[in-house]
DNA sequence: ACATCATTCAACGTAATTATTGAATGACAA
DNA sequence: TTGTCATTCAATAATTACGTTGAATGATGT
């Protein structure tokens, strides 16, 4: 564009791409983008949207690399640029965990509201696990689950969870985990089993922090 | 503050860090905290920006959990908050780098051919300085590599290097570095190097991410 | 007390972002 | 062709972000 310096310009175009993260309907776009290419119409109905909205939105997030489009017939399938587009999200996600008071506050009134909601332990989760009473569910989408996952948790990402109920045994106790203490996710599972009247607890931490405490992790060929 | 659904607040706050990095000063301010603590008016002199501007753009970061402040006599010096900030600079730079054909544009404006460019990574300079092929330079100003640089490094500010020619050795090859992998300095001495026959390459990335690494920092006294 | 210096605040105008509306486009099927 | 459906475009109004200015605050030293 301008032949202004090029140290500017690159700072400005990286700006591009963090300014067009800087929005929580474009963040749950990516969320749902995540899990695999989707319409704009499915889109605006899982985030409850008009179309035209969401529609600039996936426009926007093109312009700045987040996503391609593809025309299916008469729809248009968006799906993240690549996983880069996913750990910049963590990174973000992270740096709000660990600095914003404001996050840990909105965590503490989503415990409130489900009376029991007491996480696991990871030492309990272990022991459990041994004895055979529990079904570890890993909530994140395949990629992350490929890469490292709680050894013998079952994979089960939060948009398939409703299609794919009827892996999960009823009988056992769910343990469901995410990408760290705070990921939605796995709030969104346990609250979703809990509808349908099985009982499920959160993992009290993410993978990251498992396999941060020595944890052995297993890994998808 | 409000009674919305908690899914929806959480993904403001992350839109809240994210909207802090989309802009282009702010970023630039971030790469030079990455260096260390910095005072605001230290700062705007790099930048070149008034004093007021800068104030402002850190007192939103300091909001977005990005950075802190403390107090140190009539000065106030700013901080990132931890590594994590600069891993999501890094993964919003990764997109940007991956997905936005501008970025591309900008560096080729640099250097015509790209295969000439490649950078040198840390692990290879580590190599090469044991077997003493090449010269370190580090093109920083005074203070920053002051506080901190490549063990064995030389500083010769980008503005110092045609005057102090003499002080590199024609014989080895230079590996120039700065402050991260697309400051732009390292790029100039490059180019300036090679323009006068030296062989020249760029290490990878900066010293914030050499530093990241683990690997040994050098502070002049 | 007073002056000085670094920083922040407050107020302003301009520009960019956002959601909303209704019309336009493009693909498909009858 | 015509109608239908998914998507995009264009125009709008409301909100928020940005940089600039000059005054206010807070710490230091005389």
């Amino acid at each position: 564009m301008s032949i202004r310096n090029p140290k500017q310009a690159l700072y400005e175009q990286f700006a591009t791409v963090a300014k067009a993260l800087g929005n929580p309907q474009r963040l749950e776009l990516i969320e749902h983008l995540g899990q695999g290419p989707r319409s704009v119409d499915l889109l605006a109905m899982k985030l409850g949207l008009p179309i035209a909205n969401v529609s600039q939105h996936l426009q926007s997030m093109r312009r700045a690399g987040l996503v391609s489009a593809e025309r299916d017939g008469k729809f248009v399938n968006y799906r993240l640029a690549d996983e880069s587009v996913l750990a910049a999200f963590a990174s973000i996600r992270t740096v709000a965990e660990r600095h914003l008071a404001e996050v840990d506050r909105i965590v503490r009134g989503y415990f409130d509201a489900r009376d029991d909601m007491e996480p696991v332990a990871r030492e309990d989760l272990v022991q459990r696990m041994r004895d055979g009473l529990v079904t570890v569910l890993d909530v994140r989408p395949p990629d992350e689950f490929a890469r490292g996952h709680v050894p013998g948790a079952i994979n089960v990402p939060l948009g398939d969870l409703e299609s794919r109920l009827q892996e999960i045994d009823p009988a056992l106790e769910v343990v469901a985990y995410c990408r760290g203490p705070w990921c939605v996710m796995s709030f969104e599972a346990v609250a979703a089993l809990r509808a349908r009247g099985i009982s499920a607890r959160r993992l009290e931490d993410g993978l990251p922090e498992w396999k941060a405490a020595g944890m052995p992790v297993e890994i998808t060929a």
